[in-house]
DNA sequence: TACACCCAGTGTACGACGTAAGCAGTTAAG
DNA sequence: CTTAACTGCTTACGTCGTACACTGGGTGTA
């Protein structure tokens, strides 16, 4: 069956605990039958190389078992489903991250934006995948622990460590998400960015000063052309803000209220 | 033929331009034929609707058909195809929108962050769709415009300008794909964040001190009972650092090297 | 009035996808 | 040896986007 819609895709209880036992508890060795000639690893580690190269849209079961030799439906033998294979995958990428070393709160969560930072611009796919809720592994833990250890001896209440270091996190994702667009853009048409955009003629001609004069004025004066580095930019700017924050006497309490 | 993969996907200069005049160019009536039931604008809404109700999954040809009353091949008429009725249904979201008005920076940037966090809010569907190179319709650039001309007047250079703002964007961008993912994983399990995580006890159990000393900490002082509302903590931590920014004296010109 | 277009909506069909089910061959435990 | 466990393969189903060919209704020109 097909990645269900709204109704009928309430997950079992078994199926969140396998979830959890396939990240966090390695595969014990069977005794009998053939020696495998695949492994769980060997197919996260193609699946791995296939999203990197191609991108999450490439990624099909039938493409990794492709370029590991062997039919799709072995890979069901090591790895239940696509989604838990997505699991291993984003665990894996975290894997490849340093932990920040203790020290300074500053350094220390410049150190856990640059390691993001670092994972997604190999392995941007992870910023195409649902996020939320996807059952996390033990090497994601461990980068994010060590995020929060680097602001725990700030004063700061546990609540405000959690938004701090998770405030830096959203800033990463969301360059990351257009950072993961373009580089998904440039592979499917072949083009640059800059190309792209000198291409597109019927665009600009609607782009007159009555409707967008801002857009207008920018462009004839070129600030488009050579574009400020969006991730060294905001993580400048973000960082100033939470030493606003950290360093002030009264922090204002923002309770989650509305949000869902 | 299905959306196609790494080659063979290059787009011809008459369907980017197809693509440019479906936004910006409103269809003439044609003149001649049997009046349509359908309509371009009555397609794009029906399919809001599905997206809306029932998560991008859910948005298929088949579905918005269905949910008009009408055949899938019928939608082809008004609509060259999905990833052109995808253009429209953004552009129509950032419709909803209301521009930036006239006014201080920090209110103004606040305004449009609030702005676009509302329009992410009802439709969700916009953060788990591919953004960058999207031909960007007429209302998203009016956005755009009006939120940089609130910090045209500080003395910053056009590459600044159009810095700080995306800073905010992405920001927004950020939190807003963790609510996404959050509000379909409730859709799909039909159960709230808390009671999903509540029922992942095989998880926990391997929340060890020895292996995440943080994270157990932070838990047993009750740090993810109550978190801080994360657009409202980050939004104010992004304007505080953009505010050091914009009124220092001497700005650091961080130039776009490596990025890609 | 005749007729040639044009255009709205339909029906069928194709090749992609994830994966369920069952089979054949291999190995170690009893 | 028998048997149970295990690997990898084949086949098949129900999704998806959409190409293609059609029917019939409507308007302009001859």
């Amino acid at each position: 069956m097909q990645a269900s819609g709204a109704e009928g895709a309430w997950l079992k209880q078994s199926d969140r605990d396998r979830a959890v036992r396939l990240l966090w508890e390695p595969p014990a060795e069977p005794t009998r039958g053939p020696k495998a000639a695949l492994s769980q690893s060997r197919v996260v580690e193609a699946a791995m190389k296939v999203a990197d190269a191609e991108g999450v849209e490439a990624l099909t079961m039938r493409r990794v078992a492709e370029t590991l030799g062997f039919t799709t439906m072995s890979l069901y033998r090591h790895v239940p489903g696509k989604s838990e294979l997505l699991d291993l995958m984003v665990d894996a990428a975290w894997g490849e991250t340093a932990c920040v070393p203790k020290g300074p709160w500053r350094e220390g969560l410049e150190f856990y934006a640059r390691q993001m930072w670092q994972m997604y611009r190999a392995h941007p796919w992870i910023l195409q995948l649902p996020h939320s809720r996807r059952t996390p592994g033990p090497r994601t833990m461990a980068s994010f622990d060590a995020a929060l250890a680097v602001v725990s001896e700030l004063g700061l209440t546990a609540e405000e460590m959690v938004a701090v270091v998770t405030a830096v996190g959203h800033f990463v994702d969301g360059v990351g998400r257009t950072m993961a667009d373009r580089v998904k853009a440039e592979r499917e048409t072949g083009m640059t960015e800059e190309a792209w955009w000198d291409g597109q003629d019927a665009l600009w001609a609607h782009f007159t000063p009555e409707r967008l004069p801002m857009m207008t004025h920018i462009w004839t004066t070129g600030g488009f052309e050579r574009p400020l580095d969006e991730f060294e930019f905001g993580l400048a700017r973000v960082l100033d803000g939470l030493a606003v924050f950290i360093e002030s006497e009264d922090r204002p309490l923002v309770r989650r209220e509305t949000c869902l």
